[in-house]
DNA sequence: CACACGTACTCGTCCGGACAAGCGGACGGG
DNA sequence: CCCGTCCGCTTGTCCGGACGAGTACGTGTG
């Protein structure tokens, strides 16, 4: 037994390095990759196997395969396709573990008027707040607060006051079978609370940068809410795209 | 001879007949997908054409996957890849004889410090400033400065005082045979200048939400800067992602 | 009752082979 | 010289089979 080791798909092993190898310049853009037969006689693969990393790098726009001429380099791949914000999504996979996160606060609360309707619950309905402070290079760069209504805490480890050793979505689809489906993010810039400025170390004249997050399930219900707050004056949010046609 | 008609690959079929059913509902979101071999009886088709067709359905968002359990309903792919945010390229498209649109102020201004780093001039160099507002229901909602350094401006109608009846990148392509490629953001959140609080008519102690955009070439060069500032109560940046498995 | 185990079913990966179709250069007839 | 044919290369599609691993469930044991 043993080789605990993790095993990679053949597959992927050649797609890495011949992304490694465009990158490097081995395969500058414009030149023609070796044909298929080449790669299965290197990698000593089946042809299916390259033809699927080929159809990899082409779907990532590493290259473009021309039919009966080959395969050619189109280089890196642009921004097309990167997201920078998308703070909703990195904060489900960001286990509490994380060097610089402090678990600041864990209980219930009455839910704010905005978290309420996004839940669908009464306003003043009691939810779970739990709240992380983030600390980057001495400075406090968010807080994030997430509010969890009573059916779905019930068998979590949410409303424990420890720091989550896994991020939300592992913790929320092993123990709750709750899977993610999309998220819905709405970003508004205001004064910070009291509580705020206390925790982010600022003055409660400079404005934040505020993003809640609705964690919706694949009916499209809101099963949870997101908040994070960061100081204006950093600019966090920065988001690259290309331009179609 | 004879037989004109383009035959479409074998698992395009498969895929347009599942994605029919899934918009017909006949295979509603969270429903289980027919195995894999039961699809290669129905479709007389080889595994490997299953597969191909799976995973592509899966790689665009339609299902997902789960080793050992099935393929699952997704849905039909939600926003995914539309972004609600994207300002900047709204901003590109959009002529300013829109209704709601006023061109305030036109004319040579002191490049601002962040706008001079991102089109890599010196600090205190002149540009053209374009400014203009944007009013919604009676209230100023968001107000658009964009920055044009000299060279870009000639021979262009950006120095002219008045709306400009087609979008910038309508413009400059056929101007200036300029071709914007991608486009990167930058959100802040701050106060409001004594400038921007009058034309937005918010108070100084209000804060707006800032967002930079930089409109880069082919070549990733910055050409031109275009800076949107909103008053940051009416929250106007929404964005809706799917998740990825 | 709780728990380990076996079994049937699922998807993930991979192989070697096969045929079709597109491309490009060599070759030869006009 | 031009042009069509042929041939060797390429990619596109597809097959049937194989093995591994993950899941669900029933069954038997303690």
């Amino acid at each position: 037994m043993s080789s605990l080791e993790f095993e990679p798909p053949k597959y992927a092993r050649v797609v890495l390095e011949l992304r490694r190898r465009i990158e490097n310049g081995d395969y500058p853009p414009g030149s023609l990759l070796p044909s298929e037969s080449q790669l299965v006689r290197e990698f000593a693969v089946g042809r299916t196997t390259v033809v699927r990393a080929l159809q990899m790098l082409q779907q990532d726009g590493w290259i473009t395969r021309e039919h009966g001429r080959g395969s050619f380099v189109k280089g890196r791949p642009g921004p097309a396709g990167v997201r920078a914000s998308r703070r909703g999504l990195a904060l489900l996979d960001r286990p509490e573990t994380q060097p610089g996160v402090t678990v600041v606060d864990v209980g219930q609360v009455d839910a704010p008027a905005e978290v309420a309707a996004l839940l669908g619950l009464d306003g003043g309905s009691r939810v779970l707040a739990r709240r992380a402070l983030t600390v980057r290079d001495e400075i406090a760069s968010d807080l994030v607060t997430c509010w969890f209504p009573p059916e779905l805490v019930y068998g979590t480890d949410l409303d424990q006051p420890g720091p989550l050793p896994v991020g939300l979505r592992d913790h929320l689809r092993t123990v709750k079978d709750l899977r993610v489906d999309h998220i819905s993010e709405r970003l508004t810039a205001r004064l910070p609370t009291a509580g705020e400025a206390r925790l982010l170390q600022i003055k409660k004249s400079e404005p934040v940068l505020v993003m809640v997050a609705g964690m919706h399930d694949a009916s499209d219900v809101v099963r949870f809410v997101a908040e994070v707050v960061m100081p204006g004056s950093l600019h966090e949010l920065e988001d690259v795209y290309s331009v179609p046609d």
